[in-house]
RNA sequence: GCCGCCGUAGCUCAGCAGGUAGAGCAGCUGAUUCGUAAUCAGCAGGUCGGGGGUUCAAAUCCCUCCGGCGGCUCCA
């Protein structure tokens, strides 16, 4: 949409008013009201309006919708048998969910020459409004298609088909008008996908993604797009590095880290137990192990047991442990606490495993087993609102260390109101008035003093608890939004998320409030009237997991971490070895302010040595030759490729106070 | 677990209408002593993911298992 909007009389067709105007752009849709007309409707009243340009937002949506149509009337053509399903427009493509056998990937070229062939054709796309019941006749072969017409059109009333040459779609559109508007288009690939039908049955459909463009320039920047994301994968950049490997034979999904590797965790997990230890955040450390009696009463066994690792010894059960706070709960249990304890905040950097399913596993973002920076709070509830403010200010003041000022967002998860028994939540027996907590899903609703069927949901712990949770994010005025129904079955929670370097946006922590585990546990404290009071819990983590956030870190920083952070902080290249005097002088220096240095002694040529540490990403390169031996300097290369000429001294207060203050950005170069 | 693609030297990959393996980088040895991304030469390195089958003959064709990648589902 581009300059100022076009009159148009009552009932003129959006092209025909385009064309009385000398319309120059290409535009897909018409918006008038603030509606989306496509350009062969007419205007229902007289007035103004908007041109939607091929290369806008809401223009290349279109195009995407309506290249999906053009993906499935090929399908079509080639297999006339297949069901279509749905196939919207993505954030960078489109796809379309179909009934149909497997595709491979000779078939999906097959496929995508048609699409061509359809689009060189340039079949007019014609909108068609039909009742209900005319819908219903004209998709009676496809099940897909009538479920979405029964759910979506009322009775009575109607809604459009597309068309364009034998081929017609149920969509409310818009489109574009032909099909040879879609021109730039590629389809990337072939997944399955699970259509739920209204029965709870699910049935697996062939999806096929593609993506489209208006012009040949921003697709060919898509791929390039792709292949810079690929070059940033870590794990790619992590083998480089050396900073940890995967040995998938003996060691499916288990990452071992290197000694670079673990040097990243190790710096990484100092930084957390300090941050810890400033916000009251006090340390344990908890077995392995288990006997699998705990998971049952943890509630773990009955809902995840398949993906526990479970083994049997002496006639005993044993789980390895896929949480931690089944053990940190042991530990708040020792003894009895009073109200003045309260909150006791115990962490743990707790490594977990957990079976992921062969298709799920996949590096460090999904590794079977992983490390977080775990910790449980047990407090009253009058005092959630402040400690949630208190491990928000954590989350803040660390991503802003590790990543600077990339943007943060933040989602309150709900409970569903309407719909509270898929929730572990307080009934109230409308007979006896006992107060009991269950989940309705789980079995039946039975007061359990008195038998009665008869009961009233209270969700007061709930709305005090989502309250301190919405308070919290208020108080410190961080942007985020709600989402009804997403909370865990024991209770609401807040999660993070992260957008990197290049735009793509990544989960990171959660903030859960729990009100099950205390009371499968029957975890209480002493009130101030005396009483035994339910503890409330909060499962917190701050990076999430080690691997996440190293991962996270890498991607974003495409290996060039922090010089606080990076394994290889100074690499030193004498010219030739008759300079490796002054350049073990250096190293030793070097050393002893604490840097991670590394003297590069072997025979190779300047360029050679260069080229090989490169692949290490090194905060700084040092070359040192007879210029620098004369002049008792330095030239030092940053990870920007910025050289400068520096005293030693000089290098070490810069680089000391680069990694003291845990700078993103490099102070020498 | 499901669908698609894939598995050849430490790494990146070639070889695949069937005739029991090849390159570059890395490694080692030697020469070169070099100014900010490719100095030269030589050597060594693989039961072609495992198992089974077809065949006179399998890295190549078929089956099966195990892994990897992209999606789906899941992610306490």
């Amino acid at each position: 949409m581009s300059g100022e909007g076009l009159s148009i009389k009552t009932g003129e067709r959006f092209s025909d008013a385009l064309k009385r105007h000398k319309y120059k752009g290409i535009a897909v849709v018409a918006k008038f009201n603030g509606s989306l007309f496509d350009l062969s409707a007419t205007a229902p009243s007289e007035g103004e309006f908007f041109p939607v340009e091929l290369n806008s937002e809401d223009g290349i949506r279109i195009l995407r919708h309506s290249a999906a149509h053009l993906l499935a009337n090929a399908v079509i053509d080639i297999f006339p048998g297949a069901l279509l399903n749905a196939g919207p427009a993505t954030d960078d493509g489109f796809f379309y969910d179909i009934d149909m056998p497997p595709v491979s990937s000779e078939q999906l070229k097959d496929i995508e020459r048609e699409m061509h062939r359809i689009s060189n054709r340039d079949v007019p796309i014609q909108r068609t409004v039909m009742t209900k019941d005319e819908l219903l006749e004209k998709f009676k072969n496809n099940p897909y298609k009538i479920e979405k017409i029964m759910k979506y059109v009322p009775d009575g009333g109607s809604s459009s088909v597309y068309t364009q040459g034998n081929f017609s779609d149920f969509c409310t559109g818009p489109h574009v008008p032909s099909t040879g508007y879609i021109r730039y288009f590629s389809l990337t690939s072939v997944a399955s996908a699970l259509h739920k039908k209204d029965n709870g049955e699910e049935k697996q459909l062939v999806r096929i993604y593609g993506t489209a463009f208006p012009d040949e320039e921003s697709l060919k920047n898509y791929f390039v797009m792709k292949e810079e994301a690929a070059k940033r994968d870590h794990r790619r950049i992590g083998s480089e590095m050396d900073l940890y490997v995967f040995d998938s034979e003996n060691a499916p999904g288990f990452p071992l880290y290197a000694p670079n590797g673990a040097l990243i965790r190790e710096i990484l997990i100092s930084y957390m137990r300090d941050l810890n230890r400033q916000n009251g955040w006090t340390e344990v450390s908890t077995p392995h192990v288990f006997r699998d009696t705990m998971w049952k009463r943890s509630g773990h066994y009955a809902k995840y047991r398949s993906d526990m690792y479970l083994f049997d010894l002496a006639g005993d059960g044993y789980a390895i442990k896929p949480m931690n706070c089944p053990g940190h709960i042991l530990i708040f249990r020792r003894k009895i606490y009073s109200y003045r304890d309260l909150p006791v905040k115990l962490s743990e950097f707790g490594t977990v495993y957990r079976y992921e399913k062969s298709g799920e596993v996949g590096g460090l973002t999904r590794p079977r087993c992983f490390t977080i920076d775990d910790g449980h709070a047990f407090l009253a509830m009058d005092q959630v609102r402040t400690e949630i403010i208190s491990i928000l200010r954590m989350f803040m003041e660390s991503f802003t260390t590790l990543f600077g000022d990339l943007e943060i967002s933040y989602e309150l998860s709900l409970i569903d109101r309407e719909n509270p028994e898929n929730f572990l939540v307080t009934y109230v027996c409308r007979k006896c008035g006992a107060r009991f907590e269950m989940r309705a899903s789980d079995s039946e609703l039975v007061c359990p003093s008195c038998g009665s069927l008869e009961h009233s949901v209270d969700l007061s712990k709930w709305d005090s608890a989502s309250d301190a949770l919405r308070s919290a994010l208020l108080h410190l005025n961080l942007p985020f939004r709600e989402t009804p129904g997403d909370a865990a079955f024991y209770g609401p929670k807040i999660s993070v998320y992260l957008k990197d370097a290049i735009g793509r946006k990544w989960q990171l922590s959660t903030i859960q409030l729990d009100f099950f585990m205390p009371s499968n546990f029957d975890l209480t404290y002493i009130d101030s009237k005396g009483n035994r009071s339910p503890v409330v819990m909060i499962h917190r983590a701050v990076f999430g997991s080690l691997e996440r956030i190293i991962a996270i870190l890498i991607e974003n920083y495409s290996g060039r971490l922090p010089t606080w952070i990076a394994p290889l902080q100074v690499v030193i290249i004498p010219v030739t070895e008759s300079y490796l005097g002054y350049a073990e002088v250096l190293k030793r220096e070097m050393m002893n302010a604490g840097i991670r240095v590394y003297l590069d002694s072997s025979s190779e040529t300047l360029n050679k040595k260069l080229r090989q540490i490169r692949k290490f990403r090194p905060a700084y390169i040092c070359v040192v030759g007879e210029n620098e031996v004369k002049e008792n300097t330095i030239s030092v290369r940053n990870r920007a490729d910025n050289i400068s000429t520096v005293t030693l001294k000089g290098f070490l207060e810069t680089i000391e106070k680069e990694i003291r203050t845990k700078s993103i950005n490099q102070l020498v170069g």
